[in-house]
DNA sequence: AGCACGCCGACT
DNA sequence: GTCGGCGTGCTC
């Protein structure tokens, strides 16, 4: 007899895996990986067979596999083991620790088909009005689904199914909906004769009277192996001449998968060349190139400024694997922010790189998930989520920008940090990992100072010189200057805009000589907060007391967690007085200024709400880099890795928004954007400048930056974390409780706060630490109440098997924002 | 989803 | 004492 383990997606189905028998005509076709339905308590839900095994590892009653639902194996057994790893280290359900892995569209939908039994059909005068109903539908209906009576009768008639088949007056079958993508085949056609023999026999035909099948046979041996629909068009001979062709032995059909490519679009040229590297280049390139060749797995570390040619060095490690015949990852920290790398990875190898993201249609998303499982592409482009890519032999994933957030998975369930889950994936496949970063995560950094990374240092920033008559070569360029500008002085001088007099005299200067400018604040939305000036009340959603944010464009306030919108009130709702005003800047506050001020020139808005409005981030990308705007003003979005030679001046509007959030990375992650806003000026041949300004110069997180000094920040945050016993000194937790009332929120989290402390203390774990319960950052979400218990511990994934986690709880390991 | 189990208050 | 409501945990 054999046995499954199989992960089960049925809600509670928890951490484990279940055992299932292998019914016996199945037992040559269930292997590691493949997909299944199986029966689970009352239901049956999709599943994965993690493991087949001759004994069964449970002493219970084991019930058999109910069906395969795909003869194709959908994870490979390396991805098997490592979502049992993403399972324990971010405490996820193990089907949820695989669902980032599966195919697009793969979750099937289950329907339930009922039919009225015989003794049903004598029953109407027993049954209730409703029910009688219902029944009355289903025989009309003969056989249908209870979402088609939910649909027709609604939910209350819908809730009376599960009587009337208590009473055997209906009978329900459960049927598994086959995943809206399947695989899509078409068909093409052979000759099945020799080939020089198809003309002579398409005249035979034609004499005989066939005229329809010798024009097929006339257009297959001018298109021998073309698709059916093709041939069809072309020769205009129906189906059933075709199939009489076949029937006859002239022609076979073959079904072949049909794949629609994404990148078919751009067009193929020849690869562009490998760039000449500076010697560090070179040497990065061969320490990662020495690492694939003995099997051993290795992590890097490419610490470099933006413009310090990291993509070249990708570029050419991924050239080393392809050459070992093997294949690889690039992360990036979103794709439609990095369309410059896209092209760059597809331009060097046109064909072979294949990009995984949302904003491909599904049908798209499943093809490339596909071809990618097939090996057909050598690189695999793509966000977080490209980590679990089925790509077979990997030899390097790439991470680059380490340091961004967006690599965390916030919600849903598994919370997993692809960075991390990166170095795991290649440590199990004997693969080598690249972090590459202007700015690394500090844990990254401390993690390479202790040697459990290795460190390679890009100094300065080159420029590239395809000068063909000066042979391909680079140049060292000095990085911008920055300086800082006290805001305070400005307002005690009179000075109310949102310009200083330094960024006001260098941004016209800058315009005057034809060059760009970009205006960049740590935040999206127009002018902030709304508040009345009179008694201060600010406006703040109800049902998660965030403060709402004023949009000028329809006259509204938002609030950005939960999307609740409504009309900016015109009276205050506390004192009634017409004094409300928004405080704060955002993108269109500064759009507008920033046209005020510079009348002549072109301002152009870059946030979230301006793409979703307007049209996508390369079109707006495009105007920029095309020269038709000459001041780009934007949120976090134009801090990353774009490449704008003609911007000489970059001006921080207010550096200080962001350094007082109750997260303990606040001053981390100012310091990474002012580095890499300053990063955008002068990436050309003029020198660029940098103003920040600010409320609080003599923060040092903020002089750090300007300085461009990444060593002065790590000394000082790794002094703040250590003292604090922060990550990276040890590992952080976050458990957040969800209820309906406060009262409830607060009891519960108290309640499991001192469970974990008592357990900790009578195992005398000394370097754990419970903080907390507090109210999360988040207080009100969605109209629930939310506290938190915070884990400091050097794993805080065995703290967290302790205790059974009771439900209505969420947990966050290695949290990236404040819950 | 549907069932078993245990806890608690209302009744015989 | 028993009955039953309901919240909680379990389903290979």
């Amino acid at each position: 007899m054999l046995y499954a383990q199989v992960a089960v997606n049925a809600p509670g189905a928890g951490q484990r895996s279940f055992s299932y028998l292998v019914p016996d005509e199945l037992a040559h076709r269930v292997r590691p990986g493949h997909a299944v339905i199986v029966p689970f308590g009352a239901r049956s839900f999709q599943g994965i067979v993690l493991q087949v095994t001759e004994e069964p590892d449970y002493s219970g009653k084991i019930r058999p596999i109910q069906s395969l639902t795909d003869d194709a194996s959908v994870l490979s057994e390396a991805l098997i083991g490592l979502g049992d790893w993403v399972a324990r280290r971010y405490q996820s359900p193990l089907y949820a620790a695989y669902r980032p892995m599966l195919p697009p569209a793969f979750e099937g939908r289950q329907s339930v088909i009922v039919r009225v039994t015989e003794e049903g059909q004598a029953a109407a005068d027993r049954a209730s009005p409703l029910q009688a109903e219902v029944l009355d539908f289903v025989l009309m209906a003969g056989e249908t689904t209870t979402t088609a009576i939910r649909d027709e009768l609604g939910a209350r008639a819908a809730r009376e199914i599960s009587a009337l088949t208590g009473r055997g007056y209906l009978d329900a079958s459960e049927v598994w909906e086959r995943p809206r993508i399947a695989p899509r085949f078409e068909t093409h056609v052979h000759a099945a004769i020799p080939m020089p023999d198809l003309l002579p026999k398409a005249a035979q035909l034609r004499a005989c009277g066939a005229f329809r099948q010798a024009d097929g046979l006339e257009a297959l041996a001018a298109n021998p192996g073309a698709r059916l629909s093709d041939l069809r068009r072309l020769s205009g001979a129906s189906r059933a001449s075709w199939d009489a062709l076949a029937r006859d032995g002239l022609i076979t059909m073959e079904q072949r998968e049909a794949r629609r490519d994404p990148l078919a679009s751009r067009a193929a040229g020849a690869p562009t060349a490998d760039r000449r590297l500076t010697p560090h280049q070179t040497d990065a390139v061969n320490r990662i190139s020495a690492s694939l060749t003995d099997r051993g797995h290795a992590v890097f570390l490419l610490h470099g400024v933006t413009g310090s040619g990291k993509t070249e060095v990708y570029l050419q490690a991924f050239r080393r694997v392809i050459e070992q015949g093997k294949k690889g990852i690039m992360l990036v920290p979103e794709i439609a922010l990095t369309p410059q790398t896209v092209n760059r990875f597809w331009e060097r190898y046109p064909g072979r790189v294949a990009v995984l993201h949302s904003g491909l249609s599904l049908r798209e998303q499943y093809d490339e998930w596909r071809s990618i499982q097939e090996g057909l592409f050598d690189i695999v482009i793509g966000s977080r989520r490209a980590v679990f890519a089925p790509i077979p032999n990997v030899g390097l994933i790439v991470v680059d920008e380490e340091q961004e957030w967006t690599y965390k998975q916030e919600s849903p369930t598994p919370r997993y940090h692809a960075r991390d889950v990166a170095i795991e994936r290649a440590r199990r496949e004997g693969a080598v990992t690249v972090l590459g970063s202007a700015t690394p995560d500090v844990g990254t950094m401390y993690a390479a100072l202790r040697g459990e990374i290795q460190l390679m240092e890009l100094p300065g920033r080159i420029t590239v010189s395809d000068d063909a008559d000066a042979g391909a070569g680079w140049s060292e360029r000095p990085l911008a200057d920055v300086e800082i500008v006290d805001l305070r002085e400005e307002l005690l001088e009179g000075n109310r805009s949102i310009f200083s007099r330094t960024l006001r005299q260098a941004m016209s200067e800058a315009l005057s000589r034809g060059e760009q400018a970009i205006l960049f604040i740590n935040r999206r939305g127009a002018g902030h907060a709304v508040q009345c000036r009179a008694c201060g009340h600010t406006m703040r959603c109800r049902r998660c007391t965030m403060v709402m944010t004023f949009h000028a464009d329809d006259e509204s306030i938002a609030c950005h967690l939960c999307g609740r919108r409504r009309r900016a009130p015109a009276l205050c709702p506390r004192c009634h007085r017409r004094t409300i005003r928004t405080i704060g800047i955002g993108t269109e506050r500064v759009a507008d200024d920033a046209q005020a001020a510079f009348p002549d020139a072109r301002v152009l808005r870059w946030d979230r709400d301006a793409v979703n409005e307007a049209h996508g981030h390369e079109a707006i990308l495009a105007e920029f880099v095309d020269r038709r705007a000459d001041i780009l003003v934007g949120t976090q979005m134009i801090a990353k890795g774009l490449d704008l030679p003609a911007v000489t001046i970059v001006g921080v509007v207010n550096a200080d928004i962001g350094l007082h959030t109750p997260d303990f990375h606040a001053s981390e992650r100012v310091f990474q954007v002012l580095c890499q806003v300053a990063g955008r000026a002068g990436r050309g041949h003029a020198p660029g400048r940098v103003i920040i300004q600010t409320y609080e110069p003599e923060n040092q997180a903020i002089q750090a930056a300007a300085a461009q000094d990444y060593q002065q920040f790590y000394l000082l945050e790794t002094q703040f974390r250590q003292r604090m016993g922060y990550p990276p000194y040890g590992r952080m937790a976050r458990l957040i409780c969800s209820r309906n009332s406060l009262r409830d929120a607060q009891m519960a989290s108290e309640q499991l706060a001192r469970a974990l402390r008592s357990e900790i203390r009578s195992r005398g774990l000394m370097r754990t630490r419970i903080i907390g319960p507090a109210p999360a950052q988040r207080e009100r979400l969605r109209g629930r109440y939310r506290w938190q218990i915070t884990i400091l511990a050097d794993e805080p994934t065995e703290v967290l098997e302790m205790v059974a986690l009771p439900r209505g709880w969420t947990v966050d390991v290695d949290p990236v924002s404040g819950g």
